[in-house]
DNA sequence: ACACTCGGGACTGCCCGTTAAT
DNA sequence: ATTAACGGGCAGTCCCGAGTGT
């Protein structure tokens, strides 16, 4: 279904808005009635694009993760700018969990209904996506020389998606808090057990 | 309000109902019409207990907390009947992410709605509790002489609860997955991992 | 779940809007919107009375039913105006297929949707309350001496509930038709009918 | 619109594609998504042979009605293995009436929506067919000899095709009922009550 | 203080039909 | 003559508060 319209003006807006909505007021307040009144479509309009809530939402995931990876390799073709393709990763893997973003609200959203038929596999393409580009990654460095060629590329990626999953729910759970004793965990800790493992 | 009802009779069926249709029909499907149903509570009087089905869900996981810690203190005190410390705590860990119990369900089901006011108290109280845990479970291990006194023990619990929610979600993703390359990362790889670290 | 409001005061306006609506529109016509706009409900409170539409309709059905025998049993003690009981019992069947009556209507609503869970008990139901009461009334008519105590009185009242029936679906199917032909079985030849079986 | 159409070859996927269906399912839960789905054909092609599911569902009625019929004239000339055109003429009504037909579901459903334009027509067109019907049934009967001239085979026919509405209606209430008191009235005593006036 | 009935409002999913484009 | 796109409408479900009685 959600082949073909790609392209599409409305289905673009549709996707769009979604994301705006997400981001501004969460994916539970972003109603159906909201996304009608914002993008001025009806609801059988939409339920012609996706078959459901939940469907939609994914698609944005998708495409959200779609342009983080785009925007990896943009900035892998760059080189130089950053302080070399370890630092990248870090950054990639970071930018999946960034405390409020929409990727993880939505990930959290659907994690939240997975007994719904469809949700789980939405959940599994994108785990299995995101596992493939840390993987990619991985072994990018490996070619490189900057990684470690002993290192298991498939068991490091896995264990890296967990930790910025990890870091993705500790951060929402902490968020707003007093960030005193809160703040021992961070992105620059992240990137230490990086290094450790992949030296 | 959760103070003082304790030891009450149907404040204690309202929680043992609650994890019972929470295990059977996962926390969205269970509604408050079925609570009301299998308790024989009526609307008005479960919220003179708690006062959000949120709250309700929070005194439950907290509760399971409580009582996986307890039996982590009973496992310790009997000792020797486990390999030693270690495995104690690893053990104690991963019963707080197997794939679909409980406690997993709910913290998803709040961190999905964690912009209802009160709910991130809820999960900071949470995260607070099962990160102090592991503090202990570690300091303890660094007293008996099993652990490596130089590791900061502070960073080390908050690294492997962040594990734990990591290993939680990825769980939930893959659940009924084809587990095929998906296992490629199980209990003893994170039993292992603690080990490097803790030496 | 009828049982306990029936002196309600809110719950008597649901029936009777509903009676009202119907008779104004038909069953399928009267959508939950109209029942709240013209009731000043709330769609909770409607549903705090009635599980579903179609049992709200059932309700009525039977009160309907009830209306109607409690007529009949009022003109048997009031005897004489009438040519005797037997154009009692005639009347009392044939008020139960007017052309489109409310209980006709709903009946066949109904029965369009027997397939849901619970509409067939509603029917049975029904159909149950209707064949008894026409038993009672042959029954009294043989007691009294005016129906031939040979018949079975059993088979009889079924003879003539399936004929009311027939005559109902007849009457709806034909409504509005150019009544020239179509009027060679009315009301008299039913009275002629059941003149022959009963004697 | 319906004319013109009969040889097509989509055009009678349609109609097949639509009795399966509703024999499957019933009429309710025949959705056109389902239609569209099983025939392959989009909606705008299904719109392009009939005006609306009502007209689909009333060409599917009399399709089915002519091949009852045919089937009646098949049985006559081919005489002497029933019992005579009497029987063949209660098998003839009552195949109208079988509890769950295709035939009687679309009648119901039709009847429980006669508000909408052009249903009303479809319904006539259907009860005079088969009231014609089983005039000429009569009337072949009475050329025969077997039966009583001098029966009104005008008013017997509609007589007996109401009663066959009114079995109809009867069976769809209790199917599925105990059967035990409800087996009062059967095709037996059918049979028997067109003896009683056709003699 | 405690218990509950009664009622309110919001939202999702579904389905049928029509219009514009080809 | 066939399709994609779109428009509205409706039922059912849910969580919750306001008012009532005890």
């Amino acid at each position: 279904m959600m082949v073909g319209f790609t392209g599409n003006a409305t289905y673009r807006q549709l996707l769009e808005t979604a994301v705006r909505l997400i981001a501004e007021h969460g994916c539970r307040n972003t109603t159906l009635q909201q996304i009608m009144q914002t993008t001025g479509l009806s609801k059988g309009a939409i339920y012609h694009y996706v078959k459901s809530k939940e469907e939609l939402f994914g698609l944005v995931l998708t495409s959200q993760v779609e342009a983080i990876n785009d925007s990896f390799q943009r900035a892998v073709e760059e080189q130089g700018n950053l302080t070399g393709p370890l630092a990248a990763i870090a950054d990639g893997l970071t930018k999946l969990q960034e405390k409020d973003s929409v990727v993880n609200q939505i990930i959290i959203y659907l994690l939240a209904q997975k007994d719904k038929s469809g949700v789980t596999a939405l959940l599994q393409q994108y785990h299995e996506r995101a596992a493939t580009a840390a993987f990619s990654w991985i072994d990018m460095g490996q070619r490189e020389g900057v990684i470690n060629p002993k290192v298991d590329a498939r068991k490091a990626s896995e264990h890296f998606v967990m930790l910025s999953y990890g870091m993705c729910m500790r951060n929402m759970m902490m968020s707003e808090a007093g960030e005193s004793s809160a703040r021992s965990f961070e992105k620059e800790d992240f990137y230490n057990l990086m290094l450790q493992h992949l030296k």
